[in-house]
DNA sequence: GACTAGTTATAAG
DNA sequence: TGTTATAAATAGT
């Protein structure tokens, strides 16, 4: 690969004189039917701002996501770092990149002990979808309640109840009064660790509402906000 | 000053080499006083593979996050997308950058109504900490009844009570019965919107986990797993 | 999606 | 932390 950069000169901001090339105009000869027209003007500067065009964003924003996700993932491995990068299309699409994964890193995040995991003591019985879904299941059953305290009437808690049925579907319906003791006492400790993490989940979205707003809270670690 | 490199060299990695030699080796070389010797090699090509030395992975991870971030700050800005970063450092000091705002794009990514919020047909009470905390705060009840019912025992049950009662502080302690009736519908209604994000956030790690172990799971948007 | 050429990000020092 | 030269990402076609 050749590389002959004259006057670079460069500089980001203000744009520099616009250079003509005159790279060996001695022509090599050949160039009769070397006719190979420059196709492109290649990269121009850009402002970074909104663009207008709908489509040019749209372009935009797949080139750059994908970048962006490859940097993530350069970083995570050059580094050994965690990461979750989650992104909204202008078109309101979700996606995302995690490593290990997202909702690994996002948890991590969310939860209380983010230095340093501080095993509380109670231990084992990880698992946290499981664990979310039980949590849900929780939720629903103690809105129903409180909503139906609220409305004091008899219709709306019998549409939360149908509604709270129907959603417990599948793996959602964890039975605590069908369970065996074993795995009452997993679901329980599964249960309390995720407990841990929603009351500091939101501590901590609490707290970054209120870096958000400009009053300074920090977590140990930093918050970027743009240039 | 003019830097011709011809010797290719490439290394690493297959390369395209789809260059056109026509380097115009005029050489005009006026080195004689020229005598800016190059500072450093400049930037040299890297495998992706995690850095040996602890300290140069600090280093590069510094580089790189404000890379990462400048990158996902100008696709938040050009494209006008919704964009959470959160990063781990090898060290385990956690950072982030968001677009509004680090919390709201979580949200909206673990919320169920993703692409579309439709809302159910409650309205208004929309101050999300809150209802975190609140939620944070029926999770604490709840669990303590479970771990208590499950133990059957009575130290439990009280030192369960205890660790709550200590968290339960300032505004977290949100006393229901206490409540006016309008505060405690807006109450009700936030309980609910959380509810139901809760419930869906669920349902998404779960997703993201089987999507992560191999199991196409989508959400309508991508999943991006590196190299 | 592929290519070119000017722009950025960064590995080293 | 700041500098330099080169690798990489990417605007426009």
């Amino acid at each position: 690969m050749m590389v002959a950069s004259a006057a670079a000169a460069e500089s980001s901001n203000n744009n520099n004189n616009n250079n003509n090339n005159n790279n060996c105009s001695s022509s090599s000869s050949k160039n009769t039917y070397n006719n190979k027209r420059k196709q492109s003007l290649g990269r121009q500067k850009i402002e970074i701002k909104r663009i207008a065009s709908e489509e040019a964003r749209q372009v935009c924003f797949s080139k750059r996501r994908a970048g962006l996700f490859k940097k993530a993932n350069e970083l995570s491995v050059l580094c050994g770092a965690d990461i979750a990068v989650v992104v909204f299309s202008p078109a309101g699409k979700p996606f995302s990149f995690g490593h290990p994964s997202v909702p690994s890193v996002l948890r991590r995040f969310l939860s209380p002990d983010n230095p340093h995991n501080h095993n509380h003591s109670h231990s084992a019985a990880d698992s946290t979808p499981a664990a979310a879904a039980a949590v849900a299941a929780e939720l629903n059953a103690r809105q129903a309640e409180l909503a139906a305290a609220v409305e004091g009437g008899r219709r709306r808690r019998a549409a939360l109840e149908e509604a709270l049925r129907a959603r417990r579907a599948g793996m959602w319906d964890a039975d605590v009064d069908a369970m065996a003791l074993p795995e009452l006492e997993a679901f329980a400790a599964a249960l309390e660790r995720l407990r841990a993490e929603a009351a500091l989940r939101a501590d901590h979205l609490l707290m970054l509402d209120a870096a958000a707003k400009g009053f300074g809270a920090e977590s140990g670690g930093d918050l970027y906000y743009g240039v």
